[in-house]
DNA sequence: GTCCGGTCGGTGACTAGGTCACTGATCCGA
DNA sequence: TCGGATCAGTGACCTAGTCACCGACCGGAC
């Protein structure tokens, strides 16, 4: 099914000296999460690191009064990194995620974790900078949260959603957990952007009508 | 000023091997940061991991409309861990660290920081444990602003900013700063729980009238 | 077919909270 | 004691979240 070594698919581990890499692909597995499945939740943490093949996998918090909000999607070529705060100090997460679509990823086990940590630089750079790179989506996340307009953030929404097609299939309770909000305010905004003449709408379906305009409203600030 | 080692302060370093220790100790150097000193900020990435040994650090994000959110507090015998992604990935930050009150900290420089990573599973540990502690923290922050009560959250920040005193030295402006939120919004929240007799309030001061209905405010979920 | 439960989306009334513009009070150094 | 700066109070207004309810639509079961 792969044909390249997966390893050459994750920029900073390119480096890995040969002996490394021949180990890390020996005690490391492929695994496959159907569409749906869970990848870790709150009691429930995760044995593995993964690092994405293909398919997304969709990290979310549940609030007390269940509404959800998206903190970010681990994408292919990126790693599950925040779960390995937990595969090393045995934290429990409140966080979930969810493979949002077939998931192809390698699961590398907390010792192979841990001894790669103490023998490679490269590596250690590695699960750093993937760290960095989660943190400042939460940052913007909560940066959001606070201060964000709702109506810009669901036209950034929908944008990154479309990736670039012209139908985005998705329910307003979807779009409303996407942001951490309700889902009469996201009927609501909708139905402000169709007025314009930017989206059609359809049972289960959003068409992108006028993706320049969305992305115009997503791109102002304040 | 110290008389105990500094290392026995944290807890997670206690099981450090008698070599590491020294080296830890003979490579990393005790510094004191005045208060309001910035200890990071975008485009200005630390040099060092801070382990407090006094005082504290508040971290907090400025959007750019020039609003404010605290998202954590780093105190004495914790470590400004996040700042530590940053350390090995060279990646810039976007949130800004400020001394709250004067703080002593042991400064790790980046190589020794990357050596023990390298040579200490104990040290590993501790560091994503830290790691751990903040991302749980940051989930928090998440959860509170996106679908919290600011009623409910100011009382929980009175009760913090107290530590048991029964008077906080701070601003409207201030608290609004640390939840996120508007001046106003904080004024006439704490006219209310003056009303209620919970607080009494002067100029650059709020006296905890009633720290026990404040405390079961806060308390309360929803 | 049509019946029916479940999902999806629309709507009006209301509340919480954020924004704007302005005011007076207080403090402190010149 | 004067004047600028900081701090807090207030009313009008707007945005977003809440609540209660409705009808449209979908996909089986019969």
């Amino acid at each position: 099914m792969i044909r390249v070594p997966w390893i050459d698919r994750f920029d900073g581990l390119a480096d890995l000296t040969p002996e490394l890499r021949a180990e890390l692909e020996a005690r490391s597995a492929v695994v496959t999460l159907p569409q749906g499945r869970i990848a870790f939740a709150p009691g429930h943490s995760p044995e593995n690191m993964l690092l994405l093949l293909s398919g997304t996998v969709r990290v979310y918090q549940v609030s007390e009064g269940g509404r959800e909000i998206v903190l970010y999607r681990v994408e292919s070529g990126e790693s599950c990194v925040l779960t390995t705060a937990c595969l090393l100090s045995h934290e429990d997460y409140a966080a979930e995620g969810v493979a949002e679509s077939d998931v192809e990823a390698v699961a590398i086990p907390r010792s192979l974790f841990d001894d790669l940590l103490a023998r490679s630089k490269t590596f250690r750079t590695f699960v750093f900078a993937a760290y960095s790179q989660r943190i400042v989506d939460l940052f913007r996340v909560i940066d959001q949260v606070a201060f964000g307009r709702i109506d810009i953030r669901l036209a950034e929404r929908l944008t990154a959603l479309a990736r670039g097609r012209s139908e985005v299939r998705t329910t307003h309770q979807q779009l409303a957990s996407e942001l951490g909000t309700a889902r009469e305010v996201v009927s609501r905004q909708l139905q402000e952007f169709q007025r314009r003449g930017w989206i059609t709408q359809s049972r289960g379906a959003i068409g992108l009508a006028d993706p320049g305009s969305l992305q115009h409203l997503a791109a102002t600030p304040g």
